[in-house]
DNA sequence: CTTACTATTCAAAGCGCTTTGGCTTTGCTC
DNA sequence: GAGCAAAGCCAAAGCGCTTTGAATAGTAAG
């Protein structure tokens, strides 16, 4: 059923129709109740692919999943993001685009959505330091905004982040006032902007608390379960093992905790973790009781928040760039605990 | 850059300047490199709204995630079936269009898009018992590959699944060789169709092995860790617990590990536990020792495959409908051992 | 009863690309 | 050199929708 069908079938033009159906004012409400009511009984549904051709837009949001190279790993957050921000397009009748790229393949991707006019805006995801995608889109022209943001680039973009140096440092804290002076950092890769600024939170909350930072506890790398497990056991079989492990995020936590009931130690007594929380929904950190102490920020509202703000440039796209940083709660479960007394 | 502007540029007629870049054979060849490199060039990228209007192909592959209502979950394994399609998708120039729909509203968000040619094919996911969807895509002649099945549906589709009876009957025959006789199935939600293929699968071989299957220990929900944990402590806590525990998949047996560890029981020696593990990037089931006994899958092998199936689809509507079963590989981890003598 | 609007409706021109049908050339054959 | 097929190129007609500019009907004002 086309717009043409209907409209013969109605005995009006197309143009009616198509005004009748989106909404102007020049058309009788008679005769739009009318089209409506036909189109709703025939089923009738505007081809996509006409309508934006014939607007340039293309009712489309693209997302660019970075998949990095070595475990063709794609980060488990996305699809939490991703459903926040469904939530915010399906309002606004826009759908999705998503294309996994590898890390070197991304702008080139970027650079096809934009050239083909596949989409009307880009959320960016991963920013690394000095991001090299931000000033590229910014070029093209394109609506975006970053999930995260990029230290070292010093552009006026929109971006949406967690206070990741803030709850880091607040983390740190935390474990400091519990006693604990040999605390372990298992971070996220180094290069993704959010790792460096935990990391930082970190050294700036030690160096605050008179503690050096001991390079052999800081480590850094894709957060798998295993890399946690891993990390751990070797940390924890060091001749001066840390009382307490900061780690990037829930799944590496789950890992520490298994390398130290394999040692057979228990987190929070023997052992304290904290980790970041993104509230994921098939992982939640407990219930009343979380199993972790957690720096927790959930990245399916982050989603939606980035997918509303997308819209608004979208819409609007001289208007202002919003920057947003959201804090972190830090919400205290069994993870931790007062460092066990030197023996 | 539009071929228009390309073609008078060149001096050809936009006809001409399509077909060399679309590698027609009416164009000398001469020609062609001329366009080609102009293209080139000029950074010429097809229009791809216009292209899809004039072809009438979307080039496009709808993934419809079902969100359950109760917790807004999305099933994890979606990024990894994503990331396994998309690698498929690329390589024929296909890109995919997510959409999260409720369990209500999937009927309606498959019509949708087929009303509004917005893709040429689908990839089903998480068929439940007897799933209406099934029927409907098939009445509406667009493309599809289920990826699972639909117990009750008599209809030839194409799918690709797992042999979930299979699986879980030679997981639970493990366990019963062990010495297990009390053996918990911590099975997703019952309507969807895998999670019913294995409760029968695991029936089957309780029951060639003489033992009567007790209620009480099948139970089945979404699955996060927190059921995992929640499950096996309450059963744990029952008078006759049992030994031995078989989950539907890796985040619930880390729950379910955790809630050993809390009772001070260690899997593989006091308890046995296995799962299925779809080989998730973020979370391995180990290295070189896996952490669980497994039944092994792997999702985004199954999303590149699933893809290649709906490619073919599209491209020949006619041909039948490829129906692949793949069994699972049963790996044997640390969680697993001999029943514990009866105190 | 005109005149001047305003409210409705429509015809037609795109949007950028593909594709059908036709028109020139070119290259052979006899 | 006439005759003919193949090769190479082009004009124009869509694809299904939006939107501009014009036409028509209806209505209030003069």
């Amino acid at each position: 059923m086309t717009l043409k069908e209907l409209s013969t079938l109605l005995g009006l033009s197309p143009t009616t129709v198509s005004r009748a159906l989106n909404g102007y004012p020049e058309v009788r409400e008679a005769t739009r109740a009318r089209v409506v009511e036909a189109a709703r009984k025939h089923n009738y549904r505007p081809n996509m692919q006409a309508k934006r051709l014939a607007t340039g837009r293309a009712m489309a949001i693209g997302h660019v999943i970075p998949a990095t190279s070595r475990h063709e790993m794609v980060n488990p957050i996305f699809s939490d993001f991703l459903s926040g921000a469904s939530e915010i397009y399906a309002e606004h009748g826009f759908s999705v685009n998503l294309t996994l790229a590898r890390a070197g393949d991304q702008e080139r991707t970027y650079r096809e959505l934009h050239a083909q006019g596949a989409v009307d805006g880009i959320i960016l995801h991963g920013p690394t330091m000095n991001d090299p995608r931000i000033a590229m889109l910014q070029d093209l022209g394109l609506p975006f905004v970053v999930h995260g943001r990029a230290s070292g680039i010093d552009l006026d973009y929109a971006w949406l982040d967690v206070n990741n140096v803030r709850s880091f440092a607040r983390a740190t804290d935390l474990l400091v006032d519990l006693g604990h002076r040999r605390i372990a950092l298992l971070n996220g890769l180094e290069q993704m902007d959010f790792a460096h600024r935990r990391r930082i939170g970190h050294e700036q909350a030690l160096q605050r608390a008179g503690i050096a930072c001991d390079p052999a506890l800081m480590l850094s790398d894709e957060m798998t379960e295993d890399y946690g497990y891993r990390s751990a056991l070797a940390l924890l079989d060091r001749p001066d093992p840390p009382t307490a492990f900061l780690v990037a995020a829930i799944i590496p936590a789950l890992g520490v905790q298994r390398a130290l009931h394999d040692r057979g130690l228990r987190p929070g007594r023997d052992v304290s973790i904290i980790c970041h929380d993104d509230d994921l929904s098939y992982l939640r950190n407990g219930g009343d009781l979380p199993i972790f102490t957690a720096t927790t920020s959930s990245v399916r509202e982050a989603g939606r928040r980035c997918a509303a703000l997308l819209i608004e440039q979208i819409n609007a796209p001289d208007s202002p760039k919003p920057q947003v940083l959201l804090e972190a709660a830090l919400t205290i479960g069994q993870s931790t605990g007062p460092a066990p007394r030197r023996s």
